[in-house]
DNA sequence: GCCCATAGTATTATCGTTAATACGCTACAT
DNA sequence: ATGTAGCGTATTAACGATAATACTATGGGC
């Protein structure tokens, strides 16, 4: 804390007005008279005054501030969502309490209570694990309003996200139905207890009554365009046939796309790939990247205007209520060699 | 904040000793007998009581709390400098205030005065403009604890950070070393103030004797992919010769990349392309991407330091320090043909 | 001239914690 | 027995603000 800052007493002090004098006319009270408010005023802008929102805090009983908790800002989406994140607290008079838990179960249960001592007034928590909640369920029954950023209609817990299970089966039934019945699933997820991906892998082969080679189904053992690289050789040293790729998020894909550049398959001709979250590079990367898009900035706004309403809420909180937002396929070359001859 | 909390008047009440007597039970003072420990510490923990840090951040006049405030999450630098803040300061028991400026210098003001008003111990701040910078120099002058993320040795504000005048020199300087004697400039900052990369191409040129064409330096209007794309293609317009091209961050590197790939333009061969920030999607593209690279870690790691530094300076500020690291060049086959055919 | 409403300002309690000090009791030395 | 050291606990006053209430002039009505 900044050495010696202006109180209202210093101001109280100066003008000859009492503390409460100084405080009713800075916050614009009607019963102090226009004089009386001007010489305040003047003397706090000369002492350069701000209210200590410490002091505020403790006899409001509310901090105005929201904890954000993610998994880490190595992904793409993950960034936009903070950036989007603190844009709206931010117009709303709100401060962002940031921290990543980096996929660490007890990390992540330790900024929850920092950020619980700290009062924030709520939480939007991007879990590690979107089975293990009991901490964050145990928090919510407790009255705390939480927010979920990645969500199971099952979990008891508000939720405001893209429904990766769909997204996940949308990208799988495209490339089945572009001729693809091999398809390879990169996915590390589901050894965190997230699935969802691989569940919709898993139920766009049996819509369509086939079944996946499980050695087709791979971990890369990390979400970045390294692991894609090296997730793409390992999958070819199995020796079991496939024609195409999926991927859990674009990093892994374009390191896939890479692999394959280097040696010598054509994508989509020998391999066709698709990833998930449309970042930037996806767009831009040697073969366009097919993926899966969604708006991060309508799901932000949702959730936000959620905890703040569990914040608003008197009382008891209203019952849990899990929104997702249907992702889109964005169709581009990496997965359609019919639409490289066409565009 | 959430509705009833324990709070230390509670435990009294339960265990029938004062609020002092359970506050030092539970900081673990030698003058409270284990016995009287061991009821209040349960009963606290049944309770599950947790200190309310604004109170002890209103009596200990420090909220262990430093504000961060970046100018956007979309350059992958900055988030990686944003989660190893967040790391290095919740290690040494800091919480982070996060904020972004999207490069609007009002708004960083803004969000200055947030922080300050929640009496944030210090500040990190990476500014829109590293030339005006007098709302921060007159936050360091009435004693408030700032470190930039970006530095200007005249600036009176203590700073650390990557040398980009030297990072930018090195680039180029390699470029014409490899016999390119125009080089083409894709960086718009200077329009904000940030000349550092632009002094390092000229200084670089100025080196060897020669004058870039002006021409060849270009405002790609964004730091996307997208607008490194669109300022080669505005540069190829202008009919003037260049056969590399330095651009101010790996997006815009990639997105020339992208450029010259489409339009048949070979990387290096008749385009070199340097970058910087040494991304990961860089050492992925097509033709891996010569950049600059800087440890971002260790810069963090020292800028807190600095931060926590002047935090516990007692009485006034010590005297501004600016510490630059030097980055290094990372050749790859986008800037040379001749790698390619020995690598 | 007196009462009362009202405008303007001050007083006091409060938020949840810490810090300094005070108090009461036991035990011990003298 | 008596002063005193020390231990265990309680009391009180901060921290910087807000909120409810309490004063104190002043002016108007009769």
């Amino acid at each position: 804390m900044a050495k010696s800052v202006a109180r209202l007493k210093d101001i109280a002090e100066q003008t000859g007005f009492s503390v409460n004098t100084v405080s009713l006319a800075l916050r614009g009270s009607a019963r102090i008279p226009d004089e009386t408010r001007a010489v305040i005023l003047q003397t706090a802008e000369r002492m350069n005054y701000l209210p200590n929102q410490v002091a505020q805090s403790l006899v409001r009983r509310e901090t105005r501030s929201v904890g954000l908790i993610l998994t880490d800002l190595k992904n793409p989406v993950l960034t936009a969502v903070a950036q989007a994140v603190e844009l709206e607290l931010s117009k709303r008079g709100y401060t962002t309490l940031f921290a990543t838990s980096n996929n660490i179960l007890s990390r992540e249960a330790e900024m929850i209570e920092t950020f619980r001592s700290r009062r924030a007034d709520g939480m939007l928590i991007f879990p590690c694990s979107h089975r293990q909640l009991d901490h964050i369920r145990a928090l919510r029954n407790r009255n705390y309003p939480v927010v979920l950023l990645v969500g199971d209609p099952d979990a008891r817990i508000d939720a405001v996200c893209m429904d990766e299970r769909a997204g996940a089966f949308k990208a799988v039934a495209h490339l089945i139905n572009n001729g693809h019945s091999n398809v390879a699933l990169i996915d590390g997820a589901a050894l965190l207890g997230n699935t969802e991906k691989q569940e919709g892998y898993l139920r766009a082969h049996a819509m369509m009554g086939l079944t996946p080679d499980p050695r087709l189904m791979l971990d890369p053992k990390g979400a970045s365009v390294a692991a894609g690289f090296w997730a793409m050789d390992e999958l070819r040293g199995r020796k079991v046939h496939f024609s195409a790729v999926f991927a859990a998020n674009d990093s892994l894909a374009l390191g896939s796309l890479r692999y394959c550049c280097k040696n010598g398959l054509r994508v989509p001709e020998d391999i066709a790939i698709v990833g998930f979250d449309n970042i930037e590079f996806a767009e831009y990367a040697v073969t366009p990247l097919t993926t899966i898009n969604y708006d991060v900035m309508r799901v932000t706004k949702l959730a936000i205007e959620r905890v703040l309403e569990l914040i608003g809420a008197a009382g008891e909180l209203p019952e849990a209520r899990v929104t997702q937002v249907e992702p889109e396929l964005v169709v581009r070359e990496s997965s359609s060699w019919r639409y490289v001859a066409t565009g």
